[in-house]
DNA sequence: AACTCACTCTCAACCACAGCTCGAT
DNA sequence: TTATCGAGCTGTGGTTGAGAGTGAG
């Protein structure tokens, strides 16, 4: 979904994608922009294409020109579905109602969670133009921001010269957000990594039933009592209890057969490494 | 189209205990 | 300030069962 920035709204001037006419509204759901009667024709066709979400176009604009947008919806971060979705299944031109156009589903999910759209439900669109940031009123009513719901920090001490510079630094802040989430994903390790060696090789060397580990034997002769092997486990875990495998590597060849009798006995090796780092 | 069944795949839970951490003395 | 002690916590791996996903009928 504008991905590519080709259907991001050009600050200042961007087309409208029926009409060609001056636009006034970004549908997020579209990934178009519109003009205001247009903007009312292709939304009013149905009840969902009436709950698209849309935001004034110069307010879509600051995101998009910090490149904010661009990571939010990058192609890399869509699934797989997406795709479909990010080239447009058409604009209002395809000759597809807006009835074919979906909402932002999955790929915008991501987007609508950094990018709260549902701030502006109910916003009068095309009074959002006036002076190019944002809204100024809502009908005669007190500013938008400050209306109950809507953010705290907004509804504060609000202005024009300081709305402009807090959507400013909205943005520098989440993109250095992304940033720093993007960086963190790239540097992402999936695989197991073994803080204490020695563990690995008690876990590893520890008699197990089913998989679990078990009570080592409190002697050579007591494993059935121990739990390791009751009646009922059938003779193949008697046999896992009462012998293991003990193996230090992959490679087969460097295992060999423990009595669990004997189990908790640091292995030779183990005895050797700590001799030599104590002497 | 909707539903059931069989099969495959994924992942968290379980277990014992050596070794580590940290507060108390 | 340093050393010692003890209680509590952490991490380790193989197996299993539950649940999700998928394809055929």
């Amino acid at each position: 979904m504008g991905g590519e920035g080709s259907t991001s709204p050009a600050p200042g001037g961007a087309a409208c994608a029926v009409c060609g006419g001056a636009a006034v509204v970004y549908c997020v759901a579209d990934a178009a922009a519109l003009c205001s009667p247009c903007d009312a024709a292709v939304h009013a066709a149905n009840l969902l294409a009436s709950r698209h979400e849309r935001v004034p176009l110069s307010m879509a604009a600051v995101p998009s020109a910090s490149g904010a947008y661009d990571d939010l919806f990058a192609p890399d971060d869509v699934d797989a579905a997406a795709p479909a979705q990010a080239q447009g299944l058409g604009s209002p031109r395809n000759g597809s109602s807006s009835a074919s156009f979906t909402t932002s589903g999955d790929s915008g999910a991501e987007g609508s969670s950094l990018f709260d759209f549902d701030l502006l439900s109910g916003v009068d669109l095309a009074a959002c133009v006036t002076d190019g940031v944002a809204p100024l009123h809502h009908d005669d009513a007190a500013p938008l921001w400050a209306q109950p719901g809507l953010a705290v920090a907004w509804a504060t001490a609000w202005s024009p010269a300081d709305s402009a510079a807090a959507v400013v630094a909205a943005a520098a802040e989440r993109e250095a957000r992304v940033q720093r989430y993007r960086e963190k994903r790239k540097n992402r390790r999936f695989h197991k990594t073994i803080r204490y060696a020695s563990r690995k090789a008690y876990a590893e060397a520890r008699p197990r039933i089913k998989g679990r580990f078990v009570k080592r034997a409190a002697g050579t002769s007591s494993s059935s009592s121990s739990g390791a092997g009751t009646p009922d486990d059938g003779n193949d875990a008697t046999g896992a209890a009462a012998k293991f495998w003990l193996s230090f590597s992959d490679d087969a060849r460097d295992g060999f057969y423990v009595d669990a009798g004997a189990y908790g006995v640091v292995p030779s090796f183990y005895r050797v490494r700590s001799e030599q780092l104590t002497s």
